[in-house]
DNA sequence: TCATCTAATGTTAGCGCTATCTTTTAAGAG
DNA sequence: CTCTTAAAAGATAGCGCTAACATTAGATGA
């Protein structure tokens, strides 16, 4: 690699710098001062207009970029958002992530990222490194937290969104989700009106909103009269497509007379789908299927998939957006919000 | 939010500080001096055991969290490694990033990570932007880049290896990927050798790799006296499922005779699939299918999936491997990484 | 003319950490 | 008991930037 030599014109391979070009390389190369260059970049209203023209070509020249590390110490402030979800290469996490991104990056922050793979016990190491980062604000997911993870948010004191969720458990700082308790009742009462009554729930993976959103589920069904435990799978397995035809598979070998399952999540959805599509099961006559979160694939997968909508891009651009306001001294209306759900009727259910 | 006071009781509101507790706060609290903390924490076997201990029961007492851009200015280095991708949201990536995250997290380095949407404007100005970070490496995606972007890169002097493909353009540093040219002609060969003479293609987004992908593909139909534009379809909307399911009928429309079709990417091949279903067409002996990157969906689909696998988690994780190694100052065996990628075979072609 | 104000630029110090060099303490060696 | 050596701890300075205050130049007006 071709390294550029500005740092070594220079003359400063003496110093325990990396060579970089720095502030006052460029000041000293127009003949101002180190602040004055600073302020041209940082404040251009306050500077010359002319003076202003020929700094920005210096730095331009010199191939100046300004230290990060070295703004932050001075300012206190990092202009970075640290983001802790259970996974990335869920299409649920990366929709919410990408909402974040956008908002964030339109605002000149930074997106710091880490993946728990849904344990608490990592949860509580990513935290404590993504502060040591000393991020502005942070972005963890869910309600269900360990003791320690939530004494080192609070004494890290910036501002905090836990999203995916509202209605359970207490809020440390800000909140931005739905209620995955409701939303599975909502399934359940939907079913239960279309006349089905040998309903079955498949589940995998199984956090904490999983469970909430079964437990909806199944309190309605119970409500209402019907059977709960007979039709019900679940593993802690991670969920992919494949796991659901298995489930489905499982489920009706235990219980041939099941006439509708809500599957977890859309992934498991579309295994189910697939296998029924495999045993010449017609959806939804023979057997009804429900998901949930309606990714891409459930308006076009045949037959379409009823499933409920969940506001993924919405909740990471809402909580970046509760951050940033925060950090600007915004005014935020309220500390939670419930952006809710959509059930999503289609031919499948 | 409930904020800790531990910094007020240590008596700093005057200062410039956020009022964070400080190496030198653990310092004085033990009676040391802040230097011998600081080897406690990064350089254990220096310190005395038993002083060792103490330190480390203040700084869990105390709350510490070090000051990442402190120790960056210090050290010029900030264990951080940048990331720019085309887009967070499309599966190819996720799976990318998981990889180089969860190398990278291994390693103790932080991901910092940025979008284009496939745009090389976009790449400058996040380059730019993420070299004001001063990660201690990057990774960029694709080897098509302006000008600019390069000369950013190669001032910059630290690492960089380019991802997703090998065997085009000028690599700037390190690369690592596959050959696109060859993956498309290695479908086209299969499915000549399948019998198929009406071999069609479509495409949606048509970044350079999807036109390398396509060139492989068409000039192996051309050397075996086949129709290339007539069965051609693309359009530069971003790909999705439904989007594929258009462009087959689309294409159909346009060319009643099409015997099979390459899609893109799986996402449009399952798009193609399920409009097949609706149109009652049986795959592959009425028209086959096949497609790109052999996502989760592709071995459960129905039919299942004929599609070539690219390994996409391990780019990501050799990405990231050989930027740490480069770091670290090991050898690296190749600057050039050619991961391959592999024909899967299923039913749909 | 001189005081008064504003705009533009500069000086100084410090953000929190660690590289580097120096000093102190402890442990052996003879 | 002194001398040598290693281990442990400390002092100092500096990484590159900007907050806070200080200075200078130029404009304004009575």
């Amino acid at each position: 690699m071709n390294r550029d030599n500005t740092a070594d014109k220079l003359g400063k391979s003496g110093s325990r710098s990396k060579g970089r070009v720095t502030l006052s390389d460029v000041a000293k190369v127009i003949g101002v001062s180190a602040i004055t260059v600073s302020r041209a970049l940082n404040d251009p209203e306050k500077v010359n207009p002319k003076l202003r023209v020929r700094i920005e070509q210096a730095v331009a020249e010199l191939n100046y970029v300004p230290n990060r590390a070295a703004r932050s110490l001075a300012t206190s402030t990092t202009q970075t958002l640290a983001v802790v979800i259970p996974t990335i290469s869920n299409t649920v996490f990366s929709n919410v992530l990408k909402g974040i991104y956008d908002y964030t990056t339109r605002h000149n922050y930074e997106v710091l990222f880490a993946s728990t793979y849904y344990s608490l016990q990592n949860e509580e190491k990513l935290i404590a490194k993504l502060l040591a980062q000393h991020p502005d604000g942070i972005i963890t997911t869910g309600l269900d937290i360990t003791e320690r993870s939530k004494a080192m948010l609070l004494s890290a004191n910036i501002p905090l969104v836990q999203i995916m969720e509202v209605g359970t458990g207490d809020v440390i700082d800000m909140s931005v989700g739905f209620s995955h308790f409701d939303a599975g009742a909502s399934m359940a009462k939907y079913l239960i009106e279309q006349g089905y009554r040998n309903i079955g729930f498949i589940g995998a993976q199984m956090d904490f909103r999983s469970q909430r959103r079964m437990q909806g589920f199944l309190s309605t069904l119970a409500d209402a009269g019907l059977e709960t435990d007979k039709y019900l799978l679940t593993t802690t397995t991670p969920s992919d497509i494949k796991l659901g035809g298995q489930l489905l598979a499982d489920l009706m070998a235990k219980q041939p007379d099941v006439d509708a399952i809500f599957c977890n999540n859309d992934d498991l959805a579309y295994g189910a789908i697939f296998e029924c599509q495999r045993r010449k099961l017609r959806i939804p006559e023979q057997i009804a299927i429900a998901g949930f979160n309606d990714l891409d694939a459930s308006a076009s997968i045949n037959p379409s998939l009823t499933t409920v909508k969940t506001p993924l891009y919405e909740i990471g651009r809402s909580a970046a957006e509760l951050l940033i306001n925060t950090l600007k001294g915004r005014p935020i209306l309220s500390k939670t919000l419930d952006l809710g759900f959509e059930l999503i009727v289609r031919d499948s259910a």
